[in-house]
DNA sequence: ACCTGAACACCGTTCAAGT
DNA sequence: ACCTGAACACCGTTCAAGT
């Protein structure tokens, strides 16, 4: 691991790592390629090499973003498929907001607006997968008679508002005095009461 | 309105009108001190007069947008309060799904983590203006026996978190092709049957 | 192939000085 | 009270040139 006048071919990889943890520590406005550049002790304009450009850095962090959340997610839904699906849902649930408030930043990027063209394309599918690792739980849901008819992915997108949203007041600190766990479990109550059939 | 060398003291509601409009148009990163100035004919350091720094004119902007959207609340809640609280409920979460597909940026701002220290406290407040509007209906729902018992406020954040939720899916185009108004009535409908008693 | 150094056109913020 | 102009310390991005 001695330096080189190069940074030996991994500085591709080196920016991501580095860029990981300005992001959780400072927050994306926090996060400059003249200052990545410095830490890494190559010149300003290096980083231009392996990212065209600024959003497309964070862009690759969202992507990253996604691909861990969505292990996790497919973890909690219960790779081998036990349990009852109800109680999947939940800690389906229970992953995403842990997730998305240890991740406050990444998430922001995650779910931005404004992305480069180019990987515009591979956020939006990480999305889909991580809809469709819920969706599939709404079909099972469907089979064993604990969730409501009607199209998985549509259930999957409402679903996964309510935790996002939920996610979403808590750093904003419009929780209040209610703990975060508490909300937690009486919105996935409501929600996989309102998902039954015949709600 | 003719020029004189200075702005003729509306200065800061000038540059808040333009904020918004360029918020709007360009998002957030778009929006610069020294542009607003060279738009308004101003010298470049005449918007510090006004707001301290950028994100005091950012967390103005967040303030504004909570009253617009509370005003638009309190009216869809119904001010007389006629009607099904179920029905009331629904509309509700009509008019902020609308609210924050039309001003996405701005929303973004509302829920942002990052704000001047002076201004965060009005901003939450702002925010709990929203959610008491909610939970005062929740509230009315539980007398007519239409919503479950529980803190009315606790039942709020459930319902707002999946309007909020489903709106950041529609922005970051997870919707695909279920259309957002289809999305909406069905997300309601199961926040609703969720919501009943006894569900 | 990968990086450097200089250059360009921007920023936010501060502060003496003007009216 | 309100604004200007200059100054400082940053940015992102580009591009010839080096190894």
């Amino acid at each position: 691991m001695a330096d080189g006048p190069y940074h030996h071919g991994n500085l591709r990889a080196a920016l991501l790592e580095r860029a990981e943890v300005i992001l959780t520590t400072s927050g994306a406005e926090g996060l400059t390629l003249r200052g990545l550049a410095r830490e890494l002790g190559v010149s300003h304009a290096a980083p231009a090499r392996h990212f065209r450009d600024r959003q497309t850095l964070l862009d690759a962090l969202a992507v990253s973003g996604f691909t861990t959340l969505n292990a996790r997610l497919a973890s909690a839904a219960g790779g081998g498929g036990g349990g009852p699906v109800g109680a999947r849902l939940a800690a389906l649930g229970r992953t995403y907001v842990d997730f998305a408030v240890e991740h406050t930043a990444l998430l922001e990027l995650m779910f931005a607006v404004k992305h480069a063209d180019d990987s515009s394309d591979e956020l939006r599918e990480r999305g889909h997968e991580s809809l469709l690792i819920v969706a599939r739980l709404m079909e099972e849901g469907q089979q064993t008679g604990a969730v409501r008819p009607g199209e998985p992915v549509q259930l999957a997108q409402v679903a996964f508002s309510t935790v996002h949203g939920l996610a979403t007041l808590a750093v904003a600190s419009l929780l209040d005095d209610t703990p975060l766990a508490e909300a937690t479990e009486l919105a996935l109550e409501i929600l996989l009461a309102g998902l039954r059939p015949g709600a």
